[in-house]
DNA sequence: AAAGGATGTTACCCGCCGGTAGTAACGCGC
DNA sequence: GCGCGTTACTACCGGCGGGTAACATCCTTT
């Protein structure tokens, strides 16, 4: 049967050799690495070369895969946007204020914009896609941050979000996670959990030294709890 | 003398046609059309000849101004950076708690962070740049990050801001403003300085509706005078 | 008015990189 | 163990775009 594989060794992927089986896995292995080096080198600065090299196979392989490089940095797109419409969702069924239902759909965003197809959807600019491939991925977009004004609107009205311009707050917390990509580092000292809790804080409570109890989100679920089942 | 110019052409700077005089200011004209097309179209994207058929001259003509196409990025970059570091120096000069020096401070940056080379600056990836010149824009790019650091880490010694890690909250700010260019549309309804103003509100009184009178810019500026000269 | 420098133009080169053609090896089903 | 589909490799093409050489044009200077 030749070569063991653990399940360590996934990632690298070594050689490619096992002809045959786990195509969908060794796909997955391509748009990981790919989504890897777009961070570190950028769409145009990679090469089809180097996804090759580092995967240990050459360059003609990965179109067994993808049509060509557009349709890799695409599905990095799709699985990104995939993992942050999942952490809105989960965060959807939620109760509470529009202020809390914002508070919770952010932290799952900050979580997905600190693994790599996330951060690929806020860093790598889809100008490189083709005009309707680019339309679909925008469109995408649009209903991501759709949601997030959603909420602030819908915090506004029920009077827990001051009055502001839902736009411009959304944008405003998204651009703090989407920068993460530009200085998280995973082996650091947060995970992506710890990064959102942390960040919440932050946006949420505010920089400003504080008298009164922090907003933490165990208070926030008792008082939820309260308001469905007073 | 030909045609007659008036400086509300200046953006476009008709043809280059006049012969002769004005060097520098052509020379900011290719400036500003090549981070203006570089925010279109990225930086790969841009061929130089978009570039020159933008000003009405032909590719070679810009290797009068420029070595190369690195080092018209490089100008982009070093206008942005002496921008930003125009306006942290001159909100460095108030006074009052880290928590309001902080403030000044990132209103300043977001001002920038609305035009042009500051746009460049966050958001064209610096690793089309050759080794050294990208050491040199990191190194200036870190002193940036260290002085926003610096007011958080003043402002939780002075008590004004709370306990947390200055390198997060520094990054969170920083993260708003820089992804203003992805979203701000100077046409719209904000100047930048509405802008900053908003995105203070936001980011220092926190999103949560407020009983307690809000701190507003005068309000801030009251408080120092006190401290001042009590 | 001729010289000469500054500024543009036309025409071209060449290296890089995405993509393809043709072929070799592997392994599963019969 | 035979043959076929799958998967990978070697070798190559061609276009795109940054950069250059050689020449033209205009302004300034003396």
């Amino acid at each position: 049967m030749g070569m063991v594989r653990t399940a360590a060794e996934q990632p690298p992927f070594v050689p490619f050799r096992d002809h045959g089986r786990d195509r969908n896995g060794k796909r997955d292995a391509v748009l990981r690495t790919a989504a890897s080096l777009f961070l570190e080198l950028g769409y145009r600065g990679t090469r089809l070369d180097d996804v090759a090299k580092r995967l240990k196979i050459t360059k003609p392989a990965l179109y067994n895969y993808f049509q060509n490089k557009e349709e890799i940095l695409f599905e990095c797109y799709r699985l990104g946007i995939e993992m942050t419409l999942e952490g809105l969702r989960s965060s959807a069924l939620r109760h509470g204020t529009g202020l809390e239902r914002l508070r919770v759909a952010f932290h799952a965003y900050v979580i997905v914009m600190a693994q790599p197809f996330g951060m690929c959807l806020a860093r790598v600019d889809d100008l490189e896609l083709s005009e309707d491939a680019r339309a679909r991925v925008r469109k995408d977009k649009r209903k991501l941050d759709r949601r997030f004004r959603g909420l602030v609107e819908e915090g506004i009205r029920d009077g827990s979000i001051a009055p502001c311009d839902p736009k411009l707050a959304a944008f405003t917390l998204a651009g703090s996670a989407n920068w993460i990509s530009h200085w998280y580092r995973p082996e650091g000292k947060w995970n992506p959990e710890a990064l959102g809790d942390r960040m919440c804080e932050q946006l949420f409570e505010g920089l400003a030294a504080r008298k009164r109890a922090p907003v933490t989100p165990r208070a926030v679920a008792q008082r939820v709890r309260k308001k469905v089942a007073p």
